[in-house]
DNA sequence: CGTGTTATTGACCAACATCAAACTTAGTGG
DNA sequence: CCACTAAGTTTGATGTTGGTCAATAACACG
């Protein structure tokens, strides 16, 4: 299941998304495409690391949707973050060696195995690409900081308008929306073990959602029918994504 | 109110807190202690940065206690992290231009305001030296996400056990911590403002701690009576906090 | 068609918030 | 050294958001 390539197409999504944070020189972009890898595909639910583990590989995510969670002993499950193709949810595995948390797949997923050595060879010889990756830890922390803010102190309306926010405009970014619309498989579950609600609560919530007319959700098909108000309603800002590259019109303002 | 010096007594604490999670070799240690800086003094409630600012200089704690925090247009205010002497709690502003969040002093405080430059320079001379820097900020994240388990899934007594386990434990390996002991000037606001919850519900949380005898807490002193029952209540595990250093004794188990 | 997830609804409950007031402590100035 | 003040802590009463339990309905998939 190892495999090689020069400039491989999966590849190419990583530079997509590393391009939307830092500007890349050529040389960057040669030592990201050339990273060597194999592929490997998780099914819907399946974790690519466990906490405590030690892996030597990090993860890129092609094609599907991941999250990273964590549980406490009373079994509840708190997803820390969701990733989409171009992320690396585990590139702090090259630094810290024993996982805090876990990364599971949301749906079937394909991703690319990059042995931990290759990308610190990488670094070592290329400043830029350095940039870039520390670039991405460290927005990976303001997301977490705007989640943080989120569970702790925002009712449970304003933390899903919130989190839809997030999760258009990065896929958005990624040009993985179409105009309003995005397809994500997002449980009511899965939606509560982030939102830090309860499934019976996030239905609610949903529902209110809908009633006002904000958004549209149907077995993973979400439509943004009024931005402006879901973005006020969830006190979206955007800086916290630290977007390089020019967001969309709509999310300007 | 700028200066300058070859081998500053401003940088031992630097020095310290990142050996704890990263061996640095001479060059390493070097560069760090050489680093260029201006001492500012900043009062109990002062910001150091705004979020929304874009900052030229990064801040390292000298003496006092310091935090991160963010607001939400409701107003209330929630903190993301404390810092001790020898972080450097805004150091991602490197690379994150603007701050997403502020940093303000919990008690008069002395730190070093270091240039963007001059840690750019360090940066791009030395690989042990970027490493170290990049694993901090790597470890702050891992910080963020245990504290939104935390937020999200755990109840009143429990977070603020956790919360306790890690500010003493991080004070232990600071040589901030005499014993079982630390002074840490902690009212209930903070507390609350920190653990999401209202200042009076802290207060109540705070008293059932003590009446279970794991801890004392009296106008910033407080004690750990009880560290393995305080662990046990937090759910408390300091994998997160990725020390590279040997915990005490008494955290290891 | 069953069988297992996912979504929805209603009834009830609990953890924690809010409000309001008293009390304690620490710092300040006369 | 004591009054004065402001900040911090504590307590009680009451309210509400969101959790839990339990049952039903709607889907999706083999």
């Amino acid at each position: 299941m190892a495999e090689r390539a020069d400039r491989p197409p999966e590849m190419q999504t990583l530079l997509k998304s590393m391009g939307l944070l830092h500007a890349l020189d050529d040389t960057a972009r040669d030592a990201l495409a050339n990273l060597p890898f194999r592929i490997a595909v998780v099914e819907s639910g399946g974790d690519v690391v466990r906490e405590g583990q030690r892996p030597n590989e990090s993860c890129l995510v092609i094609d599907g949707f991941m999250c990273r969670y964590k549980h406490s002993l009373s079994g509840s499950r708190q997803i820390l973050s969701f990733h989409f193709p171009g992320d690396i949810p585990d590139l702090q595995s090259i630094y810290l060696a024993r996982m805090d948390h876990s990364l599971s797949a949301l749906s079937r997923s394909r991703v690319a195995l990059i042995p931990h050595e290759a990308i610190l060879d990488a670094i070592r010889t290329n400043p830029t690409l350095t940039s870039g990756l520390w670039k991405s830890t460290l927005v990976d922390a303001a997301m977490f900081r705007a989640w943080l803010l989120n569970v702790g102190s925002k009712p449970a309306t304003q933390r899903m308008a919130h989190l839809f926010c997030e999760i258009f405009l990065r896929m958005r970014m990624l040009g993985l929306a179409e105009g309003d619309t995005f397809v994500l498989p997002l449980t009511q579950v899965v939606l509560a073990e982030a939102l830090a609600l309860s499934v019976v609560h996030v239905n609610r919530t949903l529902q209110e959602l809908r009633r006002e007319g904000v958004i549209t959700a149907r077995s993973g098909h979400f439509v943004i029918k009024d931005w402006q108000r879901l973005r006020h309603i969830g006190e979206f800002d955007p800086a916290y994504l630290h977007y390089s590259a020019d967001l969309p019109e709509f999310a300007r303002n």
